[in-house]
DNA sequence: CGCATAATTCAACATCTGTTGAATTTCCCG
DNA sequence: CGGGAAATTCAACAGATGTTGAATTATGCG
């Protein structure tokens, strides 16, 4: 039985049931296995879920920062898209792998969340990059915090993902499978005109 | 022994430990009675989740109708600062209990769905309504979807209170008890230069 | 007081929880 | 095949879980 098999069920169970719910019998039963082989392959509970978000980040990451390594022809708004794809590649089909990545940094034990925040570090930082090459080439306005409007961009779209389905198209009255991703292209529009320059941009590519 | 008393506990007591994680035993301890009485009161653990719930949101929905039906003096970023603020003083301080109605929403059982469905309807009706006012003021861009557009506003909003203390400020390295409020104004700036009109809005009070 | 009714507790059910130390099986290498 | 190490299981701990039916106490009213 290899790490991986263990680490697929922990991900399967964490995901329905969250860190507290998800018992270790039920992922050694999804696993096929007796529950204390977990104990031979990981410390505890809790570096079990670590190396679950060590498998699982840090490729998002890579991703990222090659974004933002290579500007390429496309203006800032194809950039942010692509931002965007990246992430629902990654996440997107994960609700519940999601939804316990956010419990544990907003509510979880001190020890988690500091793990998890290098990984975080690592996600936001290609991404202001990206805003401040922006701002460079007159894209952005200057007078923004890089940091903060990343947080705002990339955790409303994660809201999106994980709301709308449930919530934010039964209020809006938005259904059927588009829905979502004209859900996600609105807000790239409206991030675009909060990002815009006062003055209409000179275009220097 | 008041239902109101019961209430008391398991809003603490779920804020602390979610739905499936707060014990009726823990709750029935806070509270100073047995288990049992509990399901003298309410009929199992989720319909005291949903009197929890009926018991908060209320009236965080009625302040925001008052809001969306006196127009007053002021103009649109005065108005939706009042929208933060109103949310601010009736869930500001309880993230527990934000984090526990975002994790129904987003996993709960449909009939818990259904239930706070209803209450966020009440609560994003009013929101809309203002920024339906704005359009017709020319404060607001009128090519917008008013409910997916509150979506946007107040959900963000809600993301900088459960967020900011323990990630946005570590991340972005704003600091203080003035952080947050400082974070929140920013979103504030950011939304309005996202809703205003191409042209400069014409002042028609 | 007396009594009906409401409020509260007791005891128990079967089942699940994270974790561990010892026992067992499987595997690989000489 | 032999043996040592690695992988896996067994059994058990002490306690918690939601829920329920019966038993008990408190309350209000005539």
């Amino acid at each position: 039985m290899a790490t991986g098999a263990i680490l697929d069920a922990a991900q399967e169970v964490f995901s329905r049931s969250g860190l507290e719910g998800g018992s270790l019998r039920a992922i050694a039963r999804r696993a096929g296995c007796d529950p204390a082989l977990i104990y031979y392959h990981f410390a505890n509970k809790e570096a079990l879920f670590l190396a679950l978000v060590d498998r699982r980040l840090p490729p998002l990451g890579a991703d990222l920062e090659r974004l933002a390594a290579d500007p390429g022809p496309g203006n800032l708004e194809t950039r942010l898209w692509a931002v965007l794809e990246t992430f629902r590649r990654h996440l997107g089909e994960d609700l519940g792998f999601r939804t316990l990545l956010r419990g544990q940094v907003a509510q979880g034990t001190d020890s988690v969340r500091n793990a998890v925040e290098h990984h975080l570090r690592r996600i936001a930082t290609p991404v202001s990059q990206i805003l401040c090459q922006g701002m460079a080439s007159g894209e952005v306005r200057k007078d923004l915090d890089p940091l903060l409007t990343t947080f705002f961009i990339l955790r409303m779209h994660l809201e999106i993902l994980d709301l709308f389905p449930s919530l934010g198209g039964r209020l809006t009255g938005m259904r059927g499978p588009r829905a979502l991703e004209q859900a996600r292209r609105t807000w790239l529009e409206f991030v675009l005109r909060a990002l815009a320059p006062p003055s209409p941009p000179e275009v220097r590519p």
